[in-house]
RNA sequence: GUGCCUGUAGCUCAGCUGGAUAGAGUGUCAGCCUCCGGAGCUGAAGGUCUCGGGUUCGAAUCCCGACAGGCACGCCA
C-alpha cells in the first residue's frame, strides 16, 4: 500500500512539473517517512519543501496542489499540508487487514524483501588467529557479522558467512614452540625447550600439550627441536580453530566457509596477485623488497607486500585474499573488523581499487571495544596475567540469548558496555527476556485457547472494523515495519536498529495486552484480537530468528 | 605529531543520506489486575544535543575550528 502511495505522488509530481513546465532535479525521489508524532498520520513526505525552491512556489503552495492530485478513496484516507509544507497522509483502514493478512500468510517469510535481487555478498567475520580461545572483542565481531549476514539474507542477497584461519604468519610458529615447550614440561623435561618470551602461556596450551603426551608419548621429544616444530605449529593450529569453531557454533554462528590463509601459498594464489599488481604497475621492486604503491591513494608511505628477506607480509595475504574473493564471484565484499585494525582499511580499499574495482563493493565495518563490567564496575583484565575473559565464559555465564542480544544492541562505532550482571538479571531491566516474554506471552494465550477449546479463526474471517482500540492499532503499525526495517538495516548494516525494533515490537504488544483482553470479549472482536496475535507471534519470532536469539513458548 | 571513532536526560544509549514539540531503557516519584503470565502496563519529573563559528526557509544531523575520552600509526599479524 505505502508503494501505491509513492506512486501516485510521483505521478502528481510529474504532473505538476508538466503543467508548470518545470524540471525535476535529478536524481529525484519521492520518499516516505514514519511520522514521529501520533496525529500525523500513518505516512508522511516532506517533498513539497524539496521542491518549492527548484518550481518556484511556496511550499504550502504546492503541497497544496499535490494534494490535489491524489486521489482519496482507494489508498489515502486523509491528506492535509502541515507545518511549513508537509504532507500528512492517513492511509484507508485497510491496511491493517492487508498488514495482518502478509503476516500470516507470509508467516516465516514475512520480513522479507528483494534489495539483494539474489547477489550474491559475502560476510567474513572473526577470522581471529587460530592461537588462543576467542574473548569478548570477537564475541562483539561474531554477533555483528552472524547478525549483519542474516539480515542481508532476508532483504534478498545470496550470503556467505567465511572465516578467515590466519594460519600463515610468524604467530603460528610461536604457538608451535610454546606448545613444544608446554609438551616437554608434560614430560618433565622443560628445560629442553624454554617457552618464547612472547609465548602463549594460556592454560589451554597445557591441555592441548597433555593431548600431545596422550597421543605420542615422548616419540616427539626424541626429535631435534626444530624437525617438531613445524608439526607442532600445524597440529596446534587445528585444535585452537576446531575449539573456536566449537565456541562460535555454541554461539549459534555457523560459517560456511573456512578459509585458511596459508592454502593461500599452497595452492599458488599468492604469486599471481603480485604480477596482476605489477602488471597493473601497482606494484614495484626496490631494495631487494616488493612494494605497493599506496601513496598513489594517499597513504604516507608505500608499503612492502614481499620484505627483504623474501617473506611476504600479512599485507600480501590479504591481497591474494581479496582477488581470492573476486575469483569466486561475489559482488560485494563485508569485512567485520575490531576497530583496532581501522588504520588498515585505506589499504585494504587501496588494493581494491588498483584491482580495478568499485569502491563501494568492499564495505569494512569496524566493531568498536567492549568494556566488561560486573554491577557497573570495570573488570580488569590482562593478557599477561591470563585474566582474559573468554566468549565462552561469557556464555556460559549469562547464555547464548543474552549474550547475542547485548552485542548488537548498540551501534557497532560506539564502545560497548557490556554488564555481567545485567545481562544475568530476568528482569524488566534486560531487554532480552522482555522481547522473548512477549514472545512467550502470546504462546500462554494459545495454551488458554486450546484448553477452552477456541479454534484460531482464519485470515479470512478478519474484521477490520473490530479493530479499534489506540493500541491495537500501534501493534499493527509496529508489525507492519518489519519489512522495512530489514530493508533498512540491510542498507546500513545496522544490525542494532533490529534489536530496537524488536523492542519497540515487544513494548506495542504489552502496551496492549495491558490495557485489552482477547479471552473473555464479544466473538468478533475475540477474533480479529487472536488473528492480531497470531500475527504479533510471527513477527517477534521472525525478529528474534534474525538475532538469532530463541523465541521461547515458556519461559 | 597524523589518522579514525565517540561526546545527546543522573546512568546506558537511539536518532546523524537536514525537517514538525530531540526519543527509549534504567534510576527517582505517583498509580494499575478478584480477570488470558505483574519478567507487565500508565503517568510525572528530568535536556544550553561538549563548546564556538558557518551553510540553510530549517541543524543533534552537513562544513570549519576548539576541547574531552578511546583506538591506531612496523619489512608484526
Amino acid at each position: 500500500m505505502t508503494e501505491e502511495l509513492k506512486q501516485l505522488l510521483e505521478r502528481a509530481v510529474k504532473n505538476i512539473a508538466r503543467d508548470s513546465k518545470q524540471e525535476l532535479p535529478e536524481g529525484f525521489m519521492v520518499r516516505l517517512e514514519r511520522p514521529r508524532q501520533a496525529g500525523h498520520g500513518d505516512w508522511a513526505t516532506n517533498i513539497a519543501m524539496q521542491l518549492a525552491k527548484p518550481f518556484g512556489m511556496k511550499p504550502r503552495e504546492l503541497a497544496d496542489r499535490l494534494i490535489d492530485q491524489v486521489p482519496l478513496g482507494e489508498v489515502v484516507e486523509k491528506a492535509e499540508v502541515a507545518g511549513p509544507g508537509f504532507i500528512n497522509f492517513t492511509l484507508v483502514s485497510n491496511w491493517i487487514t492487508e498488514t495482518l493478512k502478509n503476516t500470516i500468510s507470509q508467516n516465516e517469510k514475512y520480513g522479507r524483501v528483494n534489495l539483494g535481487r539474489g547477489r550474491r555478498v559475502q560476510v567474513e567475520f572473526v577470522s581471529a588467529n587460530p592461537t588462543g580461545p576467542l574473548h569478548m572483542g570477537h564475541g562483539r565481531g561474531a554477533a555483528v557479522g552472524d547478525i549483519t549476514a542474516s539480515i542481508l539474507d532476508f532483504a534478498g542477497w545470496d550470503v556467505e558467512r567465511e572465516y578467515y584461519i590466519n594460519d600463515a604468519g610468524l604467530q603460528m610458529e610461536l604457538l608451535g614452540k610454546s606448545a613444544q615447550s608446554r609438551y616437554f614440561d608434560e614430560l618433565g623435561r622443560g628445560d629442553e625447550a624454554p617457552m618464547p618470551e612472547d609465548g602463549y602461556h594460556g592454560e589451554y596450551m597445557t591441555d592441548i600439550a597433555r593431548s600431545f603426551v596422550k597421543e605420542y608419548g615422548e616419540e616427539l621429544a626424541n626429535k631435534p627441536l626444530e624437525e617438531t616444530v613445524a608439526f607442532f605449529s600445524a597440529e596446534t593450529g587445528k585444535i585452537v580453530t576446531e575449539m573456536i569453531r566449537k565456541d562460535l557454533e555454541e554461539f549459534g554462528v555457523t560459517f560456511d566457509v573456512w578459509f585458511s590463509e596459508k592454502s593461500l601459498y599452497d595452492n599458488g594464489q599468492v604469486e599471481p596477485a603480485m604480477e596482476e599488481l605489477k602488471d597493473r604497475d601497482f606494484a614495484y621492486e626496490e631494495d631487494g623488497a616488493l612494494w605497493f604503491r599506496s601513496t598513489l591513494f594517499g597513504d604516507d608511505k608505500d608499503r612492502v607486500l614481499i620484505r627483504t628477506n623474501g617473506v611476504p607480509t600479512y599485507f600480501t595475504s590479504d591481497v591474494a585474499y581479496l582477488k581470492n574473493k573476486y575469483d569466486r564471484n561475489f559482488e560485494k565484499l563485508i569485512y567485520v573488523w575490531g576497530a583496532d585494525h581501522h588504520g588498515y582499511v585505506p589499504r585494504l580499499k587501496s588494493v581494491n581499487k588498483a584491482f580495478g574495482h568499485p569502491d563501494d563493493s568492499v564495505d569494512v565495518l569496524l566493531i568498536q571495544m567492549v568494556n566488561l563490567l560486573r554491577d557497573g564496575k570495570p573488570v580488569q583484565m590482562s593478557k599477561r596475567a591470563g585474566t582474559i575473559i573468554t566468549l565462552r565464559e561469557i556464555m556460559d555465564e549469562v547464555g547464548v540469548d543474552a549474550t547475542r542480544f547485548f552485542f548488537v544492541m548498540r551501534r557497532c562505532d560506539s564502545t560497548l558496555d557490556f554488564d555481567l550482571e545485567l545481562a544475568k538479571k530476568a528482569t524488566s531491566e534486560n531487554p532480552v527476556f522482555y522481547v522473548q516474554y512477549a514472545h512467550a506471552r502470546i504462546c500462554s494465550i494459545y495454551r488458554e485457547l486450546e484448553e477452552r477449546g477456541i479454534a484460531i479463526p482464519d485470515i479470512e474471517e478478519f474484521d477490520v472494523s473490530q479493530i479499534t482500540d489506540p493500541t491495537e492499532i500501534n501493534l499493527v503499525k509496529a508489525i507492519s515495519r518489519l519489512p522495512e526495517e530489514v530493508a533498512k538495516s540491510a542498507e546500513e548494516f545496522a544490525p542494532h536498529r533490529i534489536a530496537y525494533y524488536a523492542t519497540e515490537l515487544a513494548e506495542a504488544f504489552h502496551s496492549f495486552y495491558n490495557s485489552q483482553r482477547i479471552l473473555g470479549v464479544d466473538e468478533p472482536v475475540m477474533k480479529a484480537r487472536i488473528l492480531l496475535m497470531q500475527a504479533t507471534k510471527i513477527t517477534l519470532k521472525n525478529v528474534l530468528g534474525l538475532l538469532g536469539v530463541s523465541a521461547p513458548e515458556k519461559m
